[in-house]
DNA sequence: ATAAGGCCCTGACCGC
DNA sequence: TGCGGTCAGGGCCTTA
């Protein structure tokens, strides 16, 4: 499942394949990939447009997009300029592959590019979307800060963690808070910080607030690294946009590691469910 | 405002 | 072998 790491990692890997190409075709095959617009106006809308820019934000792709020039208008027009966003959720992938490659069933949304390429976005769970907007900001609008921004100071976070009863692991997970981070690498920053997942977030002291952002920080640049975690079946885990796997599931101490001895005391990892997902921690070190 | 639960989806896996 | 049932899970939505 892509989070922070593995979106960095594809985008990142994408760049130069995308970067200046523009794109001649569209194709949507589930139009509910599209979030919006229409379906059919994204198709017609997005043709024309070439890959500018490429930026993340929480678990989100931002390109920029540069317009065609329109007849009769000035060349230097200001635009606002045109983002296409994509959104992995679960299982969703992107890769460019020459135009002869044929499109896996899976594949939602296919972009022709001017080097005889194609985009495929494939996603079998149908659980990703992408938006194609002039107000990227209206999309990321409840994204919390990136968890390396300065602002978020184990002060600010003490404070917005004060009184909240729900288990931290379940925070951890909420993009408002900080944006980014998901299952495996909430799991794996508890551990790194040696907070029980199940812990009241607002019982937290302090020091080990301070200690989970510093985890999460540490856990996260760590991922980003080893290009990403891969887990589960090939069909639906995680993959570069070349097709390889990340590496930082061997780093693993605690996620998916159920009933296996814990690293650092030998204690048998355990999993409870918290927020309807899986938590993998080990009970003797996280208290 | 916060917390909890349902929903979207389908490949993988399990038990019979 | 085949079949039905269950699980996983990010983000959004509804409900309490």
């Amino acid at each position: 499942m892509p989070e922070l790491p593995e979106v960095e990692t594809a985008l990142r890997e994408l760049e130069p394949e995308l970067q200046g190409r523009q794109v001649v075709r569209a194709w949507v095959g589930w139009p509910r990939t599209v979030a919006t617009p229409d379906a059919t106006v994204f198709a017609a809308t997005i043709v024309g447009a070439s890959f500018a820019g490429f930026e993340r934000r929480g678990k989100y792709m931002l390109f920029r997009l540069e317009e065609p020039p329109v007849p009769g208008e000035a060349a230097d027009a200001a635009h606002a300029p045109r983002w296409l966003i994509v959104h992995l959720r679960m299982t969703g992938r992107l890769h460019v592959a020459a135009a002869e490659v044929e499109a896996d069933p899976h594949t939602h949304l296919l972009l022709d590019l001017d080097d005889g390429r194609r985009l495929h976005f494939r996603d079998p769970r149908k659980f990703g979307r992408v938006w194609l907007t002039d107000a990227p900001e209206a999309v990321l609008a409840r994204l919390g800060p990136e968890p390396d921004d300065p602002a978020l100071t184990p002060e600010a976070l003490v404070a917005r963690l004060a009184g909240r009863r729900a288990p931290i692991k379940a925070l951890l997970l909420d993009q408002s808070l900080w944006a980014g981070v998901g299952n495996i690498y909430a799991d794996e920053a508890l551990f790194a910080a040696g907070i029980d997942p199940r812990r009241a977030a607002g019982t937290l002291s302090p020091d080990e607030v301070a200690r989970l952002l510093g985890a999460v920080q540490q856990v996260l640049a760590a991922a980003i690294l080893r290009k990403g975690s891969s887990l589960g079946s090939a069909s639906t885990n995680y993959q570069r946009p070349d097709g390889s796997a990340g590496g930082y599931q061997e780093a693993h101490r605690v996620f998916q590691r159920t009933g296996q001895p814990c690293l650092v005391c030998g204690a048998p990892i355990e999993r409870v469910v918290l927020a309807q997902r899986s938590s993998h921690f080990c009970p003797h070190c996280q208290r």
